[in-house]
DNA sequence: GAGTTTGAAACT
DNA sequence: CAGTTTCAAACTC
């Protein structure tokens, strides 16, 4: 039967379960469409809440200890932002052990009532839920025709997009303390996804209160509509077919908002455009970014880095991975920003030689003999650089040993 | 593991 | 919109 959500404080409200089905798939595949599809995790639809079912099965899955050893809609190394809902089939997800497959079916929530309706919003095939009762958590029924594919959802009907993806890592639990997993803060919350296996405390990123994540749900979204799209643009097809002879490689694998980074030079982990993979752009504000297009082209490096090149010569590193695999298609070599000359010469560091020659000239103008005075400076740098190669090679070596 | 640094998200 | 605070993760030791 169809089961009300009793808030505690809010009007209560008879969900009836209207189930619709789903387009299996389809939609988060075609992303040539900029209209049809938004890779939207969350996303309001004519003032609902809506959002992909794969996180409710998670859910239902974890909270009914079904399976728990697989894990689905979560790419191994897929960075923050960069989850690709309709990219290569994340969304549906074979894993080899099991036939389990999950589609993305959509669940609306009623903004008056804060609560989830487990509206389905379109439907191709038969799978369904409706809240139960017993622990809050919904689980599949099926009201249409056929009642078992309840059971064996999917038995052929999701193509696997693309090469499974050898291990379905463990996202990365949350340590949120202090946001509930309430606030984009949290990343679980941020992808649209439930907490689970988390490490953080007194949590409300669950079914257990769900009142409020659908608040929270709204006010990010009415902060910024786009709270819940992937950050890194999602191989959004330039203008059709592309134009030149890079065809398909063409994707705008970019972050879309940009970063503003200050002190990292967007080459650490800080900078969600180099977590993600991806250069800077216009869009970008940082200062002094040495994770530009040219920068990260430039094969400058290992000319500054002997120790380094020693490293990757006998680690032999990139025969372990010989796949270009699906999704990396922009992501082929792992350049790591310590072997970049650059990544020594920072804001500081530059600042630090400026002075150092400043002061140099100072002492020494109106001395000597201009040439003298050239020269003395010209000995400065060196020494300067020698100081910065020194520390350079030690950092390096520390992380070498 | 503790402490620091960092920049997005939140807030004013 | 800009400046500030808050936050959790990245990083360092
Ligand atoms: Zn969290
Ligand atoms: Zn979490
Ligand atoms: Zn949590
Ligand atoms: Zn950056
Ligand atoms: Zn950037
Ligand atoms: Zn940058």
């Amino acid at each position: 039967m169809d089961e009300n959500y009793q808030m505690v404080g809010q009007e209560e409200e008879v969900l009836e379960e209207e189930i619709v089905g789903e387009e299996q798939y389809e939609e988060y595949v075609e992303i040539g469409d900029d209209e049809a599809y938004t890779g939207d995790r969350l996303a309001l639809e004519d003032g609902r809440i809506v959002t992909p079912a794969r996180q409710y099965a998670q859910y239902m899955q974890q909270m009914q200890r079904v399976q728990p050893q697989t894990r689905y809609g979560q790419a191994p190394r897929l960075q923050q932002g960069q989850r690709p809902m309709g990219s290569q089939g994340v969304y549906s997800y074979e894993s080899p052990g099991t036939q389990r497959q999950l589609s993305p079916q959509r669940y609306a929530y009623m903004p008056e009532s804060e609560e989830m309706k487990p509206q389905v919003l379109r439907q191709s095939n038969q799978m369904f839920y409706t809240p139960n009762t017993s622990f809050g958590v919904r689980k599949a029924i099926t009201p249409g025709p056929s009642r078992e594919a309840l059971t064996t959802p999917y038995m052929g009907m999701v193509k696997p997009p693309k090469p499974i993806k050898k291990s379905i890592g463990k996202r990365k639990p949350c340590n949120c303390t202090k946001s509930l997993c309430l606030k984009l803060y949290c990343e679980c919350f941020a992808n649209g996804e439930f907490c689970m296996d988390c490490n953080c405390k007194d949590c409300h990123n669950n079914l257990e209160h769900e009142a409020e994540r659908s608040r929270a749900i709204k006010a990010s979204l009415e902060r910024n509509p786009h709270a819940f799209k992937p950050k890194i643009g999602m191989s959004k097809q330039k203008n059709g077919v592309s134009t030149k002879g890079k065809s398909t490689a063409d994707f705008e694998r970019l972050h879309q908002k940009g970063c503003h980074c200050k002190k990292s030079n967007c080459l650490k982990n800080y900078c969600e455009c180099y977590e993600a993979k991806v250069p800077c752009t216009d869009r970008c504000k940082c200062t002094s970014c040495r994770n530009t297009e040219t920068d990260r082209n430039t094969k400058f490096r290992d000319k500054f880095t002997p120790s380094l090149s020693q490293l990757a010569t006998t680690t032999g590193d990139r025969a372990s991975s010989p796949f270009s695999d699906e999704e990396s298609e922009a992501g082929q070599e792992a350049p790591d920003p310590k072997s970049f000359p650059w990544y020594y010469l920072t804001d500081d560091v530059i600042e630090a030689t400026t002075m150092c020659l400043v002061a140099q000239a100072q002492e020494f103008e109106n001395k000597v003999p201009s040439e003298d005075l050239e020269k003395s400076i010209l000995k400065e740098f060196s020494r300067c650089l020698e100081q910065i190669i020194e520390s350079a090679s030690m950092s390096q070596n520390s992380v070498v040993a």
